[in-house]
DNA sequence: AGTGGCTGAGAAAACGTTGTCTGATTAGAC
DNA sequence: GTCTAATCAGACAACGTTTTCTCAGCCACT
């Protein structure tokens, strides 16, 4: 057995373990991926050189040459909306099986910086997943141009070629309404989330629909997707004379709920709230939230489902829909009437 | 100007615009790198060429020939914490002005994993930063074997050739201490966070030497990091009859909290509650959280300052202790005695 | 024994980009 | 007017890998 012959500094390639094994540079590639080796001694020749120099491929050599990256991209409006993060928990898991690697970008609920930052993702990702986009509908009929396929989450994008995955916010938001008009509450508040949100569209949609079937009046207001906006807004639903509140997500609740404790009224005896999201905080609030749950890591693992089979066969897959269901705890009761 | 000559289905490459521009590739590349180009008329030639086949560059490709990624790697425990988020997004925002991008993965807390996807990582990354790692120093010390630029937060690393970025929790402690001392307390317990954390050494430290200083006693339990704990481990804190309790952070709060409303023991009345970390919500909740504020972001930001140094001088950066500071809101007053 | 088919390893091309080197062209100096 | 120096565009190698193609060797069959 010869001397170590790899190049003084540089990091060893399949190169040097062609050298080194005294074997050419195909059969190293080739034992090195798996594929099809008929002399087993060339095999093991090879594989031992390659862990004796230490040998770790470069994937950026591989991918180029692939022709791939090996990677997804994906956008996020707010890392710190405790939303998001459980959405990338489900999606990482998942992305990582498929030995792709997971890009992730905040773009600041900033639709413009969004548009800016796909662009630049599409450039360096196999795929992109849009989570929650707040871009407008005209900003997400540019992106197919970008060569990328695509799948948003939490949006309905028309006739535009995306794979989407949503969570049935309508059918949450009906059984929460229910839920308060079987408790016998006849007026019902909502602290909406920002306009631009495709969510708080289906969740205004399933409460006027559900309110008007069980004879429920509502107010509401857009108060916006944080514990401040909550805190905010909840006096002008108040004064409407409203026996219960539904937040746009458990954040806006939590808001509320310390809006309400400034005003020294009991929950749920004087006010009855629910949120939306179940976030894992809100089993202890005081009171535990009553909430709608949203299947977020399921989001994300179906986002992926989408994208891959995007990847795979080309097709873009069929428009999904994930069910919301309601978690009852303690911050709803019946009206103090 | 002669008709259009890209090769038929492939996407347009800079050989393409070097033919339609008929310049050399050599100038195309110039041109489009912004390198001095004698020749204007050479090189609106060309940009015009480019944006005409709609020319995006192969990032891969560029990359593989730079011999870099431009991507850092960044290992988190666990993303449904909402500590690292937000250290994410002081990260996310420094790396992405510093033309790198952001490859997230989450261990699941697992020091395994963890050691597992780092080795991974170090393939496809120009540098590492490990938030908080959980994997024991003799893991830690296989590392610089990798030969790619590390950054750990929350750690010490011994003489390990890392930069690392730490939070003085100690100090952060010793504040919530003499807060709590100054109050009248003079029995406190600790919800301490899990064995394997280095912020939770750091933090038993501080709170050991203040109450020795201030002749404060101690009680002290290991939870965890999740509000589940906080709720367990309660009752055994306060059967030892302590009048104030310290958590290892505000998740751990939390728990305790509901805990006490659950035994109808109000807060700060019959017992004082201190957190850490200072999560969004801690603001918001019944009452409102007195805590130790950690500046996460700014971690983040420190952590892509001390990597971005590596990388351009090869030099390991100084150590860094980022201040805690106190902020004190309604869950502390003196005891009842 | 000669030939055809088949197996499998090695040689070489290719991926898209950057950067070095070469050679031409031009300006300036004597 | 000729020679040198300077400048700048173009040719080409290189990066590490995968993959196609080539060709040597072997077995089986005539």
């Amino acid at each position: 057995m010869g001397r170590t012959v790899t190049r003084s500094g540089k990091r060893t390639t399949i190169v040097d373990i062609a050298r080194q094994a005294e074997v050419s540079i195909s059969t190293v590639s080739r034992v090195l991926n798996g594929r099809p080796v008929a002399d087993e001694v060339l095999a093991t020749r090879v594989r031992k050189t390659a862990t004796e120099l230490g040998y770790r491929p470069n994937m950026v050599a591989r991918d180029f040459r692939r022709g791939v990256t090996s990677t997804i991209g994906v956008v996020v409006p707010d890392l710190a909306n405790p939303f998001f993060p459980h959405v990338l928990k489900g999606l990482a898991e998942e992305v990582s099986a498929g030995d792709h690697r997971l890009l992730v970008v905040d773009s600041g609920e900033d639709a413009d910086q969004e548009l800016q930052l796909v662009a630049q993702l599409a450039g360096s990702c196999d795929g992109i997943i849009l989570c929650s986009p707040r871009m407008p509908q005209s900003s997400l009929a540019t992106l197919p141009a970008l060569g990328v396929p695509i799948v948003c989450t939490n949006r309905s994008v028309g006739a535009l070629p995306f794979g989407t995955v949503g969570i049935d916010s309508a059918s949450g938001m009906r059984q929460a309404v229910a839920h308060l008009a079987e408790l016998g509450h006849r007026q019902i508040g909502y602290l909406g989330g920002p306009g631009t949100s495709w969510s708080d569209g289906l969740r205004r949609e399933g409460l006027s629909t559900a309110a008007a079937d069980l004879g429920v009046k509502v107010s509401s207001t857009e108060a916006g997707s944080t514990s401040d906006d909550g805190h905010a807004k909840l006096p002008e639903l108040l004064a409407q004379g409203v026996t219960a509140v539904i937040a746009f997500n458990d954040l806006v609740a939590i808001g509320a709920l310390a809006r309400l404790r400034e005003l020294e009224m009991d929950v749920p005896s004087r006010l009855s709230v629910v949120g939306f999201d179940d976030i894992p905080v809100a089993a202890f609030l005081g009171p535990p939230l009553t909430t709608v749950s949203l299947p977020k890591e399921e989001l994300g693992r179906r986002a992926w489902a989408g994208l891959h089979q995007q990847l795979e066969t080309g097709q873009v897959p069929q428009e999904e829909l994930l069910p919301a269901s309601l978690v009852v705890r303690h911050s709803t009761a019946a009206p103090a009437d």
